[in-house]
DNA sequence: GTGAAAGCGCTAACAC
DNA sequence: GTGTTAGCGCTTTCAC
């Protein structure tokens, strides 16, 4: 390893000089510039950021504990972040934590011992305890995708109300009166907001909220497919289903197709996310789209604005949703 | 922040006695190793990876880079790499290179002046060039999915050929006779492989190449898409067609429905990889399996046998596929 | 069984 | 415009 001993000697300048060649810290003659320039090409010197970091007392990295990144929804998040980090020259530590609070402890600690600058928690099983510790010892943070009950903590999320909202109206607007909603999560899952949306456009609209076509489900492939089986069976089954995300969508859409039942036509489905897979679905899915992108980027400009200021105002940002109209929704056969 | 030093001093012993206790590195008296671990749980202490590793002059640290981690087949494999890193108390600095070489380059270096204990590099315009560097500086290195010509360097990948083998002989075996192909890449890519594995099994079973039913397409969905309707508006259309990834696969699903043709009744069609998505679609995709997971932990075992003896033999693994039999594939409907 | 002290590679305050 | 030096938090040799 070459350090930066090597190029002074190399330069046949001091330390220091090369320090702040490097760091662009103070005036500098144009002549040792160049030798320091020089000597560094020449033994291909890479500073040690660990050095640097333990002197200034600060690193240029930043922990993602993610549930899987294996998740799509999650991957697109984690882009997002990886993203705009690496145009603000900080590195990302993965962790995932597949919603584990052991783990998610033992990560946090790692970071922490790590120094990170700060720290990005996506979604699932936040504890709301791990939180406020977190808090209290100073670590700047920002939570996604998830609501933290009776914390102020930096966080950006999708309005899920919104897309639920938005989901339920294009079904009502093609003339749908029986509509489902598959549900998914515990009473604090973004997708209880999305349900809470569906019933609210139904009120709005004049229309009976049936509690016999709401299901639950677990954002499963299989909960969504079990979940039609069931609806079907219903002495008045729906002629639309909302699934509160895109993979329920897609077992809607094979429970449907096993029965025969063609979609859109004897059955419509709206997913939730719009992941990568649902323009590939048969037929491409009609979602609500979440823009994971720029959550993760959102997300990295608030733990920035923390990092450089650990006072700085407490900011909670919902990003909106947009209804992605493909083909699987269209207007039921007999309008009753 | 506490450091080593507070605890000492809470303690009531020296800072080499807290240091040992830590490590385990030396005996300490039973009364001195209660007093620390007292003073450690009240003060919350964290010992600064940072400084432990600058004197120790190693981290545990690993970098990886991939193409994109959004796509499931990349992600499958981080999870791999991720997990058992976590098992082994390293932690996975990620970069995402989009296959662009400026930024492999900017990452490995950033990952040198990291001090990382070693790269894992997956797929995707791996240059010989950065390669042998680093093998110049000795870095601890293994490549994932794709063999670097010229090259002696650690490797895990997947046996290619085998499962284009597989794959075909699953189509001559239900009684096909005219069967596509539909490649990807140029011609170091994975895919070459699996093509020749195709090609290989039909020579094996005196069956023709035709060299028209041999499509060139790019992984994504569009590529199958259209690969197939040029192939249905052949003369002798073929009845079965075997895609080198899942979502080209899917893509010639839609496109068969779109002409009306049922998967698996008029055509048959496997796709290669086995991620996520292949269980979900309309039918059920037959595919050939990658053990994903494996691979990473595999590209893990072989980089921690360098990082311990950077000296240690050059291993390059092949490991198998499976053929992963569900619904897209059948019997041709008329056997000519 | 314990403590003192040197030093990992770097930066920044302080001289000149 | 340049150099000297202290010290970030830790480990480890050396001395007792």
């Amino acid at each position: 390893m070459t350090t930066i001993k090597d190029v002074a000697n190399r330069a046949g300048v001091s330390i220091s000089t090369v320090s702040h060649v490097i760091n662009n810290s103070r005036a500098v003659s144009e002549e040792s510039r160049q030798r320091v320039e020089e000597a560094m090409a020449e033994l291909d010197y890479q500073p040690n950021t660990l050095a640097r970091s333990l002197r200034r007392q600060q690193t240029q990295s930043i922990g993602m504990i993610v549930p899987d990144i294996a998740n799509p929804f999650f991957a697109e998040i984690a882009r997002g972040i990886e993203d705009s980090s690496f145009q603000q020259n900080y590195s990302i530590i993965l962790c995932n934590s597949e919603g584990d609070l052991e783990k998610q402890v033992a990560y946090t600690n790692l970071l922490i011992q790590n120094q990170v600058a700060g720290i990005v928690f996506v979604a699932a099983g936040v504890s709301t305890e791990l939180v406020e510790d977190l808090q209290h010892r100073e670590v700047p943070l920002v939570v996604v995708d998830r609501a933290v009950p009776r914390v102020e903590v930096n966080s950006v999320m999708t309005n899920h109300n919104q897309g639920g909202r938005l989901a339920t109206q294009h079904l009502i607007d093609l003339g749908h009166r029986r509509i489902a909603c598959i549900s998914a999560g515990s009473g604090l899952s973004p997708s209880a907001d999305r349900v809470t949306g569906y019933m609210e456009t139904l009120w709005e609209n004049n229309m009976p909220v049936n509690k016999k076509l709401i299901m639950h489900g677990d954002f499963q492939y299989e909960s969504g497919y079990k979940a039609v089986h069931t609806l079907l069976d219903l002495p008045e089954p729906p002629t639309a289903v909302f699934a509160c995300n895109d993979l329920m969508a897609v077992g809607c859409i094979s429970a449907a197709a096993e029965r025969g039942l063609r979609v859109p036509q004897d059955l419509s489905v709206v997913g939730f996310d719009n992941v990568r897979l649902a323009s590939f679905t048969n037929p491409p899915l009609t979602t609500v789209s979440q823009p994971m992108r720029q959550i993760g980027t959102l997300a990295l400009e608030l733990l920035m604005e923390r990092i450089n200021d650990i006072d700085s105002p407490v900011r909670i940002e919902q990003l909106d949703t947009e209804l992605v109209v493909r083909r699987t929704t269209a207007a039921p056969r007999h309008t009753d």
